[in-house]
DNA sequence: CTCATCGCGATACAGTGTATCGAGTGATAC
DNA sequence: GTATCACTCGATACACTGTATCGCGATGAG
């Protein structure tokens, strides 16, 4: 039953290369993976081969996919430099925005996992700590409601123009190669709709607009944001969390960041 | 052969149930399962499923999954209701963003959608040419880019903010039915955390911080950017687009809405 | 009545996340 | 040196997913 030469059969699996795993190294993997051909070529048995290791192996380290996501998230968290304290509160938050723009930028699959669900990894705690940190003590925010409303306010700005902005990106280069203009790439469609004069804003917003400058708009938004921070912290006598512009469903969730 | 009865045979399936389909009976039961146990209740074999049809039957309205999600999106885009020209600006915008947030209540499912891709359907179309009609034209907003730079921000918030507010909605009640505090529903693990001292503002958030009115944060929220873009515009000679605050990593992807 | 057409869904395929479990390896005990 | 144990790994399996293909069967036309 073996007469076969041992070399002519397979090597035997035993250790065929029993890399030392490690969360880190199947988290950076996925990352990798993720930059290169988004988020769904992130499956378990293309992470645990890109790491030359059997599916299940990875089961050994991440109880679920959903934790390698979530893991993948905080280790972006962790690449965003974060204001040193003491630096002034606009041009902190600023700093933060710019980080995370950035990092969504490098990772464009982050914007479909950011605010999907919350955020607890050490990272994003220490992230989300330094930002309070940045206005917490400051006169214009007196109680912790006050520092929690504009941080909110800012990250839930920053999360959703950024989810815009690369999604439309993503858009961009998927149909049509680096066409300019938005109703050429979007082809015949949005020129007949348009056609029909019922869209009068939306045409000018096409023909007339700027559209060279994702990074100015991004900062443009961002300071009407912090100029209304800025100017409501300033009016004398308000509380943040109570004062609803228009009577709305009352809710028992809490809205932290 | 064919010795046994017809009537123990079954019924060949000739004609169980033709329902006459048509893309809004298909739209509207997808929407009624992700409205019931979420989006990945919304397979195309479900779907048909509840509409008494086979999987590929859907095929004939729908070109792609992605297409019946798009269409999702747009049907509850035409629920928002809209408020009629001529309203106050700010209060056109408030209306806007309570709305966007009730279809969100309503249909929770709806901010894994929102902003993962533009949206296009007549429904979006209609919404997004309503809202920047309610500030184009307005002595405030002299050009297009000005109404598109405060649209643009107010809508980016209300993603943000609604997106953060449903995704910690669902997980408080997925883990423990209607724990009122935060840190409870957690569990130990963030007891663990914040035990170490590290994170001062994340446990004053936890422990003195309003968690009782999310509606209420919302508009705390909004009130920050309706301020800001009130008195940005209010600048004499200001112009929206240009201005950064800091300098950003320059990009030639638009920044529409 | 016959033929053609076409809508429908059964089947199939490649992929997914993950539970189970048997094999084989290394370490440990004598 | 040998025997045993524990444990790690990955092959296999299962229930799903989206979608391409294709053959059946009913329906409409002549």
């Amino acid at each position: 039953m073996s007469n076969e030469p041992v070399w002519d059969r397979p090597e035997p699996p035993s250790k065929p290369s029993p890399t030392p795993l490690s969360r880190d190294l199947i988290v950076g993997a996925a990352i990798r993976l993720a930059d290169e051909g988004g988020l769904d070529e992130v499956s378990i048995r293309k992470v645990a081969a890109a790491l030359g290791a059997g599916p299940m192996r990875l089961y050994g380290y991440v109880e679920t996919k959903d934790e390698l996501l979530d893991l993948m998230v905080d280790e972006v968290y962790g690449e965003i430099t974060l204001p040193e304290p003491g630096t002034d509160w606009r041009a902190a938050l600023t700093r933060i925005a710019h980080g995370i723009r950035a990092a969504a930028k490098r990772h464009p699959w982050l914007v479909d996992l950011l605010g999907g669900r919350p955020h607890r990894g050490p990272n994003s705690l220490t992230h989300i700590e330094a930002t309070l940190a940045t206005l917490d003590g400051r006169p214009e925010f007196p109680t912790i409601d006050h520092v929690l409303g504009a941080v909110g306010t800012v990250m839930a700005y920053v999360h959703g123009a950024v989810r815009n902005e690369i999604a439309e990106a993503r858009e961009e280069q998927a149909s049509g190669m680096t066409e300019e203009q938005w109703q050429a790439a979007s082809g015949p469609y949005m020129r007949k709709v348009l056609a029909t004069g019922r869209f009068p804003r939306l045409a000018k917003v096409m023909f007339e607009a700027e559209h060279t400058n994702a990074a100015a708009w991004f900062d443009t938004g961002l300071d009407y944001v912090l100029n209304g921070i800025a100017a409501t912290t300033r009016s004398p006598g308000w509380r943040p969390g109570g004062s609803a512009t228009a009577p709305s469903a009352p809710s028992t969730a809490p809205a932290g960041p």
